[in-house]
Parts: structure tokens; sequence; C-alpha cells
DNA sequence: ACCTGAACACCGTTCAAGT
DNA sequence: ACCTGAACACCGTTCAAGT
């Protein structure tokens, strides 16, 4: 109860028993566990910088010698969850499947958490190792694909806009009608894959001059 | 100084100066006022129920009377907006041209103000009158292009999420790379203008089974 | 370097009370 | 019905100080 890693209850609070100066062993792997475990639970919204120094028995302001602020917080889960896109070789047979299958794997796993998505459209384009990394990849993906070199930071973003409008949409119900009832995921999921297969066509089969 | 209307300065903070039960005259077309305002100059974290109070020389839960919350009141201030979009005549010539220039001018709307899209996208697809209205316009825009019936509301998710999707995206620099330079404003528009003739072209060419 | 206490400047919202 | 005062339960962030 009064142990130095122990708790303290004050006013019903949760208090911690560490006085300045006694270290709580904190490492920024932790705090970013802590982060990740509140987004699953309580989406974006509950990841505060008080709420993760809750977590981990800690005063809020520790926090800030692990990390630089509350959107850095964010941005870094946003580029750990893209680590888990998975990215076809560079020299795959059709490029242009390839291209299919990145955005399609970058779609089930903005999907897994949406609700980050906006919190990143929020902000002016922020972007970690990760993004850049997939964003290198697509680029050669299309250029292989015959899109013309001048013309692949227009493609890739058309792409990426495309994927993580469609993640942010993908929980929401139906788009504007009271009338229709909202689509189930696998139709919703369904039609983002028959856009980008759209939308590939026309990058690659008219592309803009 | 010390009249009913006047302000009165306590501790360097903006006071009213009304006591419980007199009336500040105020309506709910002035509280809209009063948070476009703020959207305009500061964006949507600007337009806090406190600021809007603050702005109407209000005590902040008055607002309460005239608005559900903040939420709802960022509810408004979207909806408000979609009804500039200028919809084409439903016996336009060409619904394909006319469902083009639908979502364009619903893109150059959303674009001025585009923080306020992922707001929108954040909750899970509240939607007001306007929004409704516009959707109805783009069903019979895509029934008389041909679309089967079933597959409207599939087409319309698709055209509405790239929309918004490209919106909010407006004002980021480039998507990615740290390589390639920000794409001027109407280069982005231009790149918008493509994709949304491939999912056109797509949509009324190669509709989904 | 890591951590706390205290403070600053905020939030949205509810509830009772006043006219 | 409209409005205030007071309160509740929060925020992110900074600064000085302790080891």
């Amino acid at each position: 109860m009064s142990s130095i890693t122990g708790r303290r209850t004050v006013n019903g609070v949760l208090a911690v028993s560490r006085r300045p100066g006694q270290r709580a062993g904190l490492h920024r792997a932790a705090v970013l566990a802590a982060a990740r475990q509140l987004l699953a639970d309580g989406g974006a919204a509950a990841v505060t910088i008080r709420a993760v120094a809750r977590t981990l028995q800690v005063a809020p302001n520790t926090l800030y010698s692990h990390v630089d602020s509350r959107t850095a917080l964010l941005d870094t889960l946003l580029d750990d969850l893209l680590a888990e896109v998975t990215a076809p070789p560079p020299d795959v047979e059709d490029p242009v499947a390839g291209a299919h299958a990145l955005m399609g794997s970058t779609y089930d796993v903005l999907t897994a958490a949406p609700d980050l998505v906006p919190v990143y459209l929020n902000r002016q384009g922020a972007r970690g190792p990760n993004a850049v990394r997939l964003g290198q990849v697509l680029d050669a993906l299309l250029e292989r694909a015959g899109v013309d070199p001048a013309s692949v930071p227009e493609a890739r973003r058309v792409l990426i806009v495309h994927t993580i409008g469609a993640a942010a949409f993908a929980t929401a119900p139906a788009t504007e009608a009271d009338a229709t009832p909202p689509l189930p995921a696998h139709q919703v999921r369904g039609s983002f894959h028959h856009s980008l297969h759209w939308l590939l066509t026309g990058i690659t089969h008219a592309p803009p001059r």
C-alpha cells in the first residue's frame, strides 16, 4: 500500500507514491503500449496524456520525458499501424495488381482503427517512416506500370486520398440517406476494391497530360 | 460600462453584466453567425462553446438553450456549408456530366473549410437536410446515367467518399514524401477532377455485379 | 535524465435558481 | 423560455525543484 511502487488513494483519486527524483522506470515503449491499449479500448479520443499517465501510475507531465506532445504520440501510433501493411515484393510480376494489393492492405490496416484517420487528416501531413516507405514502394510500382514519372506524384496522391478517405468512412453507416439501410462491412470493402480498380485503370490507361 | 448590455471586467476576464432571468436577446441565428466567424478565423478547433459564448457576451451554458451540443453545432455548420453546393437541374442533358459537376461543386465548397471535414468524418454519419438533398440529386443522376438501381447506393458512396476524402486532404502538403514538393492547389484540384472522371467512367461502364 | 507538485489556461456539460 | 452562478470532471502544457 505504501511501497515505493504502490498506489495511494487521495479523495478517491489514484495518486502516485513517488517523490520528485524517484524513477518510475518508464520507457518510451511502455508509454506507446499504454497508448495503444487505450486506443483499442476507447478510440483515439481516449488517448489523452492524462489517461496514459493514469494507466502507467505516473504524473501527467512525466510523459513529456518520453513523448513530444499528444499529437506526436498519435502520429507514432498511426505510423506504427502502417508497419503492418504488407507491401508486395519490388519485382512482383504485375505492378498494377501489386499497387492494388498494397492499397488494399492499407485499407484493411487503417480500418482496424478508423477513428485515428480523421486525427491524421486533421494535421498537415506530418508522416512517419512507414508512410514514407509505403509511398516509395507505390511510386516504384506505378512507374513500372508505365505511368509517366512526372505524373507519379499525382497518381500516388489520388490513390492515397481515396484509400484513406474510404478507411475513414468505413465505420460510418450509409453515406447520407435515411432511406437506404447502412451497407454491411464486407460490401463497403467490396466497393472500395471496385473503385480502386477504376482508379488504377484510369491512371494506367488514361494518364493525365 | 455598467449598462444592462455593457461589459464588465473582472480579473482581466470579460464578464456578463446580466443577472439570472435577464434576457440577452439571443437567437439561434446569432449563435450560428458567431460560430461561423470563429470557424473562418481559427478553424474548427476554435469553435468551442465557451468561445462562442465569449463572442456573444453570454455565459457558456446559455448556448444550450439554442444548441444541443458542440457536436450538433458543428454538424449544423457543415450542413450550412453544403447549402452552397450548386446542383444541376434534374433534367440536365448529360447526367454523367451533371454528377461530375455536382461532386466538383461539393469539393470546392468543402475545400473552403477543409478542417471541418475530419470533424465530420469523426462522427458516425449524422447528416443534415442539405446532405440528404444532394444525395438524392446524385442518386437520380446516377440512375439516369444507366447505373443499376441496386448499385446506386454503392456508386453514391464511392463518389462521396472520394470527394470528402479529397477535400480533407486538400490543404495537406505532399502526401508522404520528403522528396517531392507539395503540389499547388490548382493541381490538387485538377487531379481530383481526373480521378472523379475515372470513377464515373468505371461506375457507368463497368458497373459492379 | 527522469519524475513530481503546482499552476496556467483552458474544455463540455449539468443543475438549481432567477425572471 | 432564456439566462446566470456554481460546480463537476476533465484537458495539454510549462516551470521549478528534487535526486
